[in-house]
Parts: structure tokens; sequence; C-alpha cells
DNA sequence: GTAGACGATTATCTGACAAG
DNA sequence: CTTGTCAGATAATCGTCTAC
């Protein structure tokens, strides 16, 4: 039998063991439903895996609180112990870190949930994340800074994110604006948890221009929508060949995009015949805010010469704030996606 | 309107068991 | 020994209906 004074206890430590602490001393702490998750096992198992190295004093767990909304009870984090972390030591990893530096703020861990929860989701599709301490220390950014981490795109474009949960304080928002003005990096990742925050980021941030013209692009997510456009659609070719196999959106692509020595607009690139009109494709998906500060420099008069209006990308939920924030540019026609036809083309691939 | 009541749900633990 | 599943139990909590 396997038991310490009635306890069951790892006798021999298995590979997805260390995986496991592997990940909890990586991410420091990590809820039991990521776990099952991350590492593809049953509820009970999960919970027997668990249990039985806590009960080997590997790792330690404590409830949840202040990721849900409304609710108390919340399930429990994991961190990796003190044990944990010499076993892993012994197993040839090189570990720099004390359990005590994993330990997170209760103030910070709905934070760290929520980025963990996206990293689980897309590592999968060939994203990376790199926690805030380790951006911070690399970019030498000060330490009390809001930016979560880094993201890292399988194409290799490297976006700062952050992450805004249910409410979104003015001061707080100014002072993010103040950082993706200062860092000087071109990409940038914003979260929003709530429908609430995700407007007042948006509607706050689209009228900063002195932030949006140092980035490359300011990309703003509802927070689930974005676990799942992430997966392939930043990569802005997913996006088109999308388009283009939904006969519905009616659309043909010219073959090639607006170049060569005629003059160009910022950010309209692509041109499409639609309802047999060319038109300036513009995805808008990921509320760019790049995107947008571009279509409004593309004046009337500018229109008038070219002839072709915009043809923007949008959704159902994003519409009325996209239709909002360029209220003032009638040269636009909308091109509502299904959100239902984008979840499909993304689950069956 | 609200305090119970009562059943459903959630998160977890337990012990048993098969198979390797 | 392990992995992995499962029925069953639990305590806390959630949702909702009802009685006052």
């Amino acid at each position: 039998m396997s038991k310490t004074g009635n306890k069951q206890v790892v006798k021999v430590l298995q590979a997805r063991d260390i995986e496991i602490l592997l990940g909890l001393y990586e991410h420091r702490l990590l809820s039991t439903e990521q776990i099952m998750r991350r590492y593809e096992m049953s509820r009970w198992y999960t919970y027997k895996k668990l249990r039985i190295l806590r009960n080997s004093r590997l790792i330690s767990t404590h409830p949840i609180s202040g990721y849900l909304a409304n609710q108390n009870r919340q399930g429990s984090y994991h961190r990796i112990s003190e044990i944990g972390i010499s076993c892993l030591r012994e197993q040839g990893v090189t570990v720099e870190r004390r359990a005590d530096e994993l330990r997170v703020n209760i103030r910070r861990l709905p934070f760290l949930l929520s980025t963990n929860d996206v990293m689980i989701d897309l590592e999968r599709y060939g994203w990376e994340m790199k926690d805030s301490r380790d951006v911070k220390e690399k970019f030498e950014l000060n330490r009390g800074a809001n930016v979560q981490g880094m993201l890292t795109s399988p194409s290799g474009s490297e976006y700062l994110f952050y992450m805004f949960l249910h409410g979104v304080g003015m001061k707080n928002l100014m002072k993010t604006a103040k950082e993706l003005r200062d860092f000087g990096n071109p990409n940038y990742i914003l979260f929003a948890k709530s429908a609430t925050s995700y407007s007042t980021i948006v509607q706050q941030l689209s009228t900063n221009n002195s932030v949006i013209v140092k980035c490359q692009s300011l990309k703003i997510f509802p927070y689930t929508f974005a676990k799942y456009y992430l997966r392939l659609f930043e990569d802005e070719n997913n996006v088109m060949k999308f388009l283009e196999d939904y006969e519905i959106y009616d659309l043909s692509f010219k073959t090639s995009s607006v170049s060569g020595s005629k003059k160009q607009y910022d950010g309209l690139e692509r041109v499409v015949r639609h309802n047999g009109e060319e038109k300036y494709l513009v995805n808008l998906l990921d509320t760019d805010l790049v995107k947008l500060y571009n279509i409004k420099q593309y004046r009337k008069e500018m229109y008038e010469l070219d002839g072709r209006k915009v043809l923007l990308v949008t959704t159902p939920n994003t519409r009325d704030m996209h239709e909002q924030l360029l209220e003032e540019i009638h040269h636009i026609d909308y091109l509502e996606i299904d959100s239902g036809d984008l979840v499909d083309y993304l689950t069956t691939i």
C-alpha cells in the first residue's frame, strides 16, 4: 500500500509529475482546471494526481478568490513548494528561484490566472508566453509596470500584452497608455474580460493619437473571442482564406495588393471586389487601433479621387462600436462576420 | 421583499478496481 | 509499483419557489 500515515504519496516520480512541477515553476501557479486542460487528464485523475503531489509536499494548494465575479467557490490553485523545487533540481532542471519568490500577491492572482488561461489555450497553436518578470527584466522596464508579459505568435511577432478584468480604473488605463507610448515595443495586445472594460479601453485609447502613432499594431480583444481568434488569425492571410472560403460574404480577391509607384494609403493595401465594386478591405476583427487610425486618414477628398470605399470586417458584437468610432467617415461599408462561422472554421482545422 | 426550504450543482476526496 | 476510471460521499453554495 502506498500509504504514509494514511495518505497516498508519490513513490516513484513520473514524467508527468515533473512536467506539472515544471509548469508550476514556470507559471508560478495554475488552477486545478488549468492543470487538467494543460496536461490532458480527466477530472478525477487530476484531483488524484494533485492530491498525491500535495500529500508528498511537492505542491501547495490554496483557494482562489477574486477570479470569477459574483461567485464564492472558485476552486483551488496550486504552487510548487521548496521540496518540489529541489525535486526539479535533482531532475537536472536549472532552477534559480525559490518557492518563496514564486508566491503571488492576492491582488495579482486573478490577472495571473487569466494570463495562464490564455497561455494554455494558445500554446498548442504555436504561441509562446513570457512571464511579466522575465519581460521586465529583458526590456529593462520598471517593476511596477502594468504589462502582464509577452506573447510571441507562431510567425514570430512579439506582442506585449495587458489584461483588464471586470472594471477598469481610469488611473490604471492612463498608466497603461503611458507604458504603450514609452516602451517602444511596436506591437501590443489588450485583453478585456468584460464588455464594459472592453468599450472603456477602446473609447479612451482610440482618441489618444500620441499612443497610436508609436505602435505598429494595438489590438484590443474581448477575452474569450481572443482565445479563438488568435489561434489562427494573427496571420491575416488566414483571415482572408476564411473570407474566401465562405462564399456568402461574396468577396473575390484581386490577385495582388496595391503596390508599386501608385500612391498608397497607409493600411489600405488589399483590394477586393464586393457587390460588383472594388473596395479596400480592412480586417477589424482585432479592433486594431492602428488600422482604425489609418482608415481615418483616408479622407473624403482621397476617396473621391481614388473611388474605392473601405470594406470593414467586423462582427455583430463589435459593429456598433466600430461604426461609432468611425462615424465621421462615410465611405465605409461594413461586412459582418458571424462569430459562429468563425469558431466553426477554427475548430475544424 | 425576504427568509427559509429544498433540490441541483460544484469542487473535492475516498476507496475500490482493472490493467500494465 | 504505476496509470487511469469510477461510484459514492461530502460540504458549501447556487437557484428558485414559497410562505409570511
